[in-house]
DNA sequence: AAATCCCGCCAAATG
DNA sequence: CATTTGGCGGGATTT
């Protein structure tokens, strides 16, 4: 009946860290000093602010000042992560009741489900039973990564984004080279798991998981796997869908698939593992993510496949680092001690690699993009000065930078400021691909035309669109809860525009700051 | 107008 | 049948 149905109120506290208004706040005023940390700052004063207001009523007081940047997914999903540690204690279970955060966080419980499905995906969560997750922080990061990007080689995502980069808004990879690769696999493939996480009781694949775990893993793949670790929106939708049992490539298809994507982005944003950023082409600039997140992962997990040095491409088959559950066999593999293992490992890596930029080398990963790029490192350390950060932390002491933080780029290629405006297409901010030509390898970068600012619309989807708009149901659209809520909206919406000038999309923006300035004095 | 993406209905999956 | 999960897409907000 009900052993796991109610929160037991003895963990109450989240153990360590009980998470206070002001301690972020804290933390976020210690550090600042330039006017961006400012704008932190007044962003975590909302926060507060929201978090402070403890009856559910008041609709016009406490709402006042809520906009939707407020209720983001990105935010909430950042106090969610605010209340555990990146590298939570192998002995105390942080466990996680989905009523209890909800209520905390005072979301309905299906944002909850959203984040959770995200940070699943990457396993610093995992499922423990019915109301419940178990939290397991930054501890397999390094490992998933490492699996999601085999998976991604595997897969031949790498190839398929540079078909869609240059090749434009094609079909499906019809084209078939003589990619002697021959993907054996290639089926769509599931939930990837981790050999000792995971995949306890609960369906992690009971047949219908095929989106947002699933589709949180492709798209990390797609970023462990492009050579710039950029990914745009359009061509992760993209794939992702071709990916999708055959196509029904229809324009709505397209639509809920990037709002997906927009979804699992904010979490990942929250995460730091991606940021938002442009890339900028004759046409214009297309909204796109950058991965900035570890760029080498040990591949421990796998026993045996420690010894496979290939790491840029490690061609060992699947079962050794990832398994994809497939069937409904739910056949987990636990390692406990695996798990130990990596754990030791990772926090010697995490020390390690916390010297500034480690140039390519250590563990031989992907040599394939090993190039020097003094440019875009001293810009990448420029970017990473403004990024700063803030997150992690919040009080504990064995917090720690976090690792992610450094190893941003050894050979990621970064945005770079340009002052003077260029001609006509009005870019602010170029792209700067750190094999610009040179290697072969650099042909995905070679030119980034893709489809035309009429965006998602493509010439084939077109004609047989209309077949039929699958508007099952939400078409009774009623207005009674909805009219309230409109109602509601607007208050808010108009407040907003006199409380909050326009600066806002920033925090983890890197460009936003170059982007405005040369944006007013120069409109494309 | 386009890019974002919140909200919450309601169908599956489970209990 | 009650709940828990979580697709999915309308449409509000932002840019």
């Amino acid at each position: 009946m009900g052993p796991l149905t109610t929160p037991e109120k003895g963990v109450e506290g989240h153990c360590v860290d009980p998470w206070t208004p002001t301690s972020n706040l804290k933390i976020l005023i210690s550090a600042a000093s330039p006017d961006i940390r400012n704008r932190e700052i007044e962003r975590s004063l909302e926060e507060a602010e929201v978090y402070c207001r403890e009856d559910a009523e008041e609709p016009e007081e406490a709402e006042r000042m809520t906009s939707r940047k407020d209720k983001s997914l990105g935010l909430l999903c950042r106090k969610f992560l605010e209340r555990f540690p990146n590298f939570p204690d192998k002995d105390k279970d942080y466990d996680i009741c989905l009523d209890d955060v909800a209520s905390e966080l005072s979301v309905e419980r299906r944002r909850i489900y959203d984040i959770m499905n995200v940070l699943e995906s990457l396993h610093m969560v995992s499922r423990s039973a019915k109301n419940r997750y178990m939290w397991h922080g930054r501890t397999n990061l390094s490992q998933t990564l490492c699996v999601l990007q085999k998976a991604g080689q595997e897969q031949g995502y790498s190839r398929r984004m540079q078909q869609l980069r240059l090749g434009g808004p094609h079909q499906q990879p019809e084209e078939e080279e003589e990619e002697n690769q021959q993907p054996q696999q290639n089926r769509e493939l599931c939930f990837v798991e981790l050999p000792g996480v995971e995949c306890k009781l609960a369906s992690v694949n009971s047949r219908k998981d095929k989106s947002l775990r699933v589709m949180s893993q492709k798209f990390v793949m797609l970023f462990l796997v492009a050579c710039p670790r950029v990914v745009s929106l359009d061509i992760a939708a993209q794939i992702l869908i071709g990916e999708d049992h055959g196509e029904a490539q229809d324009k709505n298809k397209f639509k809920t698939k990037v709002r997906r994507l927009y979804d699992i982005a904010n979490v990942l944003r929250s995460l730091k593992l991606i940021e938002k950023v442009h890339v900028t082409e004759e046409r214009g600039r297309k909204p796109a993510f950058q991965w900035v997140g570890p760029e080498k992962f040990q591949q421990v997990q796998g026993v045996e496949e420690t010894r496979n040095t290939t790491a840029a491409s490690c061609g060992s088959s699947k079962e050794n680092c990832s398994k994809k559950l497939f069937s409904d066999k739910r056949s987990f593999t636990r390692h406990p001690s695996l798990i130990k293992l990596a754990r030791s490992i990772q926090e010697d890596r995490r020390r390690v690699s916390s010297a500034p930029s480690s140039p390519a080398k250590a563990t031989a990963g992907d040599s394939l993009m090993d190039f020097p790029n003094k440019m875009a490192e001293l810009a990448a350390i420029c970017k990473l000065q403004l990024d700063h950060e803030s997150s992690g932390s919040k009080g504990s002491e064995t917090s720690r930078p976090s690792l992610p933080r450094t190893p941003v780029t050894p050979l990621t290629p970064v945005l770079l400021p340009r002052q003077q405006q260029d001609s006509g297409g009005g870019a602010y901010v170029v792209y700067a691909p750190p094999c610009v030509r040179p290697q072969p390898t650099s042909l995905a970068v070679r030119s980034m035309t893709f489809d035309s600012p009429t965006g998602v619309k493509r010439p084939g989807a077109e004609g047989q669109t209309e077949a039929s708009p699958r508007k099952r149901r939400r078409e009774c659209k009623d207005a009674s809860p909805k009219l309230g809520e409109i109602l509601q909206n607007r208050l808010k919406s108009r407040s907003l525009y006199s409380s909050r000038p326009p600066l806002r999309a920033l925090h983890l923006d890197p460009e936003f700051q170059s982007s405005t300035n040369l944006s007013s004095r120069h409109s494309p």
